[in-house]
DNA sequence: CTGTTAGCGCTTTCAA
DNA sequence: TTGAAAGCGCTAACAG
């Protein structure tokens, strides 16, 4: 077992006080540079590395964040397009900056209140977080976060009140607005009964674009007829099949249709070769999330790219400057980009 | 600001010690029902939460474990297909056996050795680590590790060694055989050329599967033939699509393909479909993952399924008996298994 | 510029 | 069964 290095002996060997070996390490400005010379040249003798603990519990401070991942169901894979880059920039920004990332990931059967606080944030271990989930987030959770004084970004979610200030910092992508492009870029081209297939109705990043769907629809058409182009899936590819096939057992079929997600939009490329029609000269499709397979699919699939690595890069950079002063910032969105591929034609 | 509520204020409310509270909490039993009830009531009611820096540091544990990504490139969702399970058992794992799950991802252009330790492992603030890598790990690292004394475990990757001791405890799973079989099922359909794609030649897995099918294809032609029936890829869908119309521009091209990895196999399947071949009728392909668009593909992908979500939580219940009692184990090898689709057929 | 010292909040002997 | 008190290793306020 290698035996414990501690400041003191660290301090011994440089013959200076603990307090200086302390001072050197964080750098504090008034060291001699004798000083700080020999506690460095010991330090590196000794292979001596501060103990965390030790260092939290004197400063009130751990230089820890917890990534939270809440959703209804267990990782798919496949369905972690949006948030693995998220990750990675986290990962990249906070170590970087001298923090570690602790991550959770709840299935969140219960409510979030209950999950989150009792099993994690409770543990006063770490000095803020980050909380990623597309589902909605109860009132008493955000009390709860408010009362805690937990510096916290919530990621494509938000922002969240109470009590009239805002909790937590959101940093968000425009669903919106790219939703409403790409169903006027399909109009542009000729398309006039344009189908939607939601994602899970509980994501807040369904509703989200199902709103924006149902919105410019209805500048076009009626309501009833507009309910008609509906159909509601839940971001596999199976409901994505599944809900071509509603769509053509119906009179009057759309010509285009935009999916929630990449996933639905590959079940129903699938479901149209089944049924015979070309995608896209007697369909076209759009799909979410710009997945890397996509743009192997014959046809190619015309999709919408979330800024999904910025969006955690600059979740992180927040979070710190949050840590920091202490305030809140207010919500900022990034862009989203429509990529066009031969998935979408003229209608002929 | 929620002012800080310790464990003495909880033992002046319960009119005890704080060695009482301080039992109470760690189920000493040596305790009266009378003072645990009265201390569980003031923790109740004062919303007490233990400080984990300073039961870390009276403890000299953390209950954090570190799982750390090592790669040479960023993360890539459409690979991670692998990991992601893997993670998610972890954390259910660990979490459910009271530990924080700290990650890092890091991209090791750089050598292991000074990136792990010097960032990482260093902080002292772990209990153990789980590495996962399909990098080669160095000497160096591995000296390091062992002198850390930090209990580890490796999945799939190891055993490895260092002056005729195990360093770590690894978890595995069945590359070689798996491949194997795969041949051999293409011979019994009635294949002779049987071509392989390999993924990059720096991962571990790859070598494995270059090895295995090297091996069981020596048994049946001579090798040069068989050099003529590998192509190295690197895991894209374009390395998988490349290798095709590599195999095809020769004379005498494989009838069948085992891929290293299932992108590879859908970028092999756009490029049979560019080069007007039919799969299976034409071609077989069999892929490596088993990965959800797999089977949606058309045909379904033939593909090899890996245990991730046993291997990561095995893996966590091997580290979480390494850190009780400090001994590292054998090598654990978990079966793969061949998920029979309709992308391979009888040789016509 | 530097040494001394009093905590940070919790655990764990040691006595009682 | 419990209280008192000595640390765990580090930081920071205070003297000097």
């Amino acid at each position: 077992m290698t035996q414990k290095i501690t400041q003191r002996n660290v301090a011994d060997l440089a013959n200076v006080s603990t307090g200086t070996v302390s001072r050197v390490i964080n750098g504090h400005p008034l060291v001699s540079e004798e000083a700080r010379k020999a506690v460095l040249q010991a330090i590196e003798q000794l292979g001596y590395i501060p103990n965390k603990a030790a260092q939290s519990l004197a400063q009130g401070r751990t230089n820890n964040i917890l990534v939270a991942f809440l959703d209804k169901s267990p990782i798919l894979p496949s369905t972690w397009q949006y948030e693995l880059p998220i990750l990675q920039a986290i990962n990249d920004y906070l170590r970087l900056n001298n923090y570690s990332v602790q991550i959770t990931i709840h299935t969140a059967d219960s409510n979030l209140d209950s999950v989150l606080f009792k099993d994690v944030m409770s543990d006063k271990s770490i000095d803020g977080m980050m909380i990623l989930t597309s589902l909605a987030i109860e009132e008493s959770f955000i009390r709860s976060l408010e009362e805690s004084r937990i510096p916290t970004v919530f990621i494509g979610n938000g922002p969240f009140w109470h009590d009239g200030n805002q909790v937590g910092t959101a940093i968000l992508f425009d669903n919106f607005h790219i939703i409403q492009d790409a169903y006027n870029m399909l109009r542009s081209l000729g398309h006039e009964r344009i189908g939607f297939i939601t994602g899970s109705d509980e994501h807040i990043h369904s509703q989200i674009r199902l709103k924006a769907f149902t919105e410019i629809a209805a500048k076009h058409m009626d309501p009833e007829s507009c309910e008609d182009l509906i159909h509601h899936g839940d971001y596999s590819i199976n409901s994505g099949f599944e809900a071509l096939y509603h769509f053509f057992k119906k009179a009057d079929p759309p010509t285009a249709i935009i999916c929630a997600n990449d996933l639905m939009a590959i079940g129903a490329m699938k479901a149209a070769k089944e049924l015979h029609m070309r995608v896209p000269q007697d369909l076209s499709i759009i799909g979410f999330d710009n997945i890397e397979v996509g743009s192997f699919y014959s046809p190619p699939l015309t999709s919408i790219k979330v800024p999904s690595y910025d969006l955690g890069r600059q979740g992180a950079e927040l979070l710190l400057k949050t840590i920091k002063d202490g305030k809140t910032r207010e919500p900022i969105t990034l862009p989203t980009e429509l990529v066009i591929r031969n998935s979408i034609s003229k209608m002929v």
